[in-house]
DNA sequence: TGTACATCAGTGAACGCGCGTTCACTGATGTAC
DNA sequence: TGTACATCAGTGAACGCGCGTTCACTGATGTAC
């Protein structure tokens, strides 16, 4: 009996790759491990779930990042990025779409605040000021968003509601039940939506 | 040179042990635990650490609990019995008082869905079902201090009330520049007593 | 444009450490008489 | 109430596994001529 084996590469991820062949692993080193820590958080995700992810070996990781808190800190960055492109037009329409269903379970792509936040505490002061600085990002771009007298004002509504969005989405995602995890959801939207529409 | 020692017993805890003593030292395990986890996380603290915290060593841990997932459900479950202790009066004082300085500085002491709410994702069935058992019994209480209409009105403005401290205070914790964060507590509060004070 | 060689991205085995868990042992507790 | 013995809470060494990290090696890339 005589097997014949195809030698099928699905990319050619053998030994030496041009340089843009290795920015691009870079890059999706980077997406994979942001999917994979938003869904499993940090500690569970071994970089060699990582680079599998990637299609690569760990042995190559080091070539990449100093170390997996290195990675963590990029990952995290570039995961806030993603998040907050696109501008904000209202955030009555925000809120909506944030608070939504198809968020709620859209872990591995949805909001790094939301699915990391709680984790990013205790990690290293790089990843702390990828946070800070995405936060301030946000924090801005919401209040450009929000209704409200003067500037001070709006900053003020915008901090509150992203505190809303954030904690109802940990919250939601908590609860093991998912008719209350609903209820939360709803509940939310209903107060950060009301009074905002001119009708 | 004679070195003299003195054998100096902080506690009993040598072998056998009175059945008192054993519930005794199981409390002091979940309470220490609980203390840990919120401030380092669950997969940082080790059953060592609690252990020792709890002045016994690692050995013993196992005549307590069926695995580490056991305790951290078990001191979960405590710690939000200990946060809910007490009745909630009023919603702006709760608020006034949860989204405080004191609190935000006391991660170990203090309420464990900002705590570790982000990381019981995560873990086990059991620590997800105490989590959501804490998070309605804490929705309960708040819908009864909220002014509203009616009972479904109170309880939707509980709910977004609670999103809201449990998230401003996550990123509060999160910001690696107080000045930001002492802002996110001062919005939030801001937002959820504005009105509510009757003047 | 073609050839020779140095570079270096990726591979996969190996290292070492830490952690959850187990276990033989100890000796005080608690019970039977 | 006192004594003899079984029980069992706690001790500390040991086990085994997984994970972050290192490293010798490979062979395609990219450069010098």
């Amino acid at each position: 009996m005589t097997t014949i084996m195809y030698s099928v590469k699905h990319e050619e991820a053998d030994m030496r790759v041009s340089r843009e062949q290795m920015a691009e692993h870079r890059r999706k080193i980077l997406r994979e491990a942001g999917r994979l820590f938003r869904r499993r958080g940090f500690d569970s995700v071994t970089v060699a779930d990582v680079m599998q992810a990637a299609g690569l070996t760990h042995g190559a990781f080091y070539g990449h990042f100093k170390s997996k808190d290195d990675l963590i800190a990029h990952a995290l960055a570039g995961a806030l990025d993603g998040n907050s492109a696109g501008e904000v037009r209202r955030l009555a329409d925000y809120a909506a779409s944030y608070l939504s269903e198809r968020h709620y379970r859209d872990i591995a792509g949805g909001c790094a605040t939301a699915g990391l936040g709680g984790e990013t505490i205790r990690q290293g002061a790089e990843a702390r000021a990828a946070m800070t600085a995405g936060l301030r990002r946000q924090i801005d771009r919401l209040a450009d968003a929000t209704p409200g007298r003067d500037e001070i004002e709006r900053r003020r509504a915008a901090i509150a509601a992203w505190a809303a969005m954030v904690g109802a989405m940990t919250l939601a995602r908590l609860s093991d039940d998912e008719t209350l995890s609903a209820e939360i959801l709803e509940a939310t939207r209903a107060a950060l939506t009301e009074g905002s529409k001119p009708r």
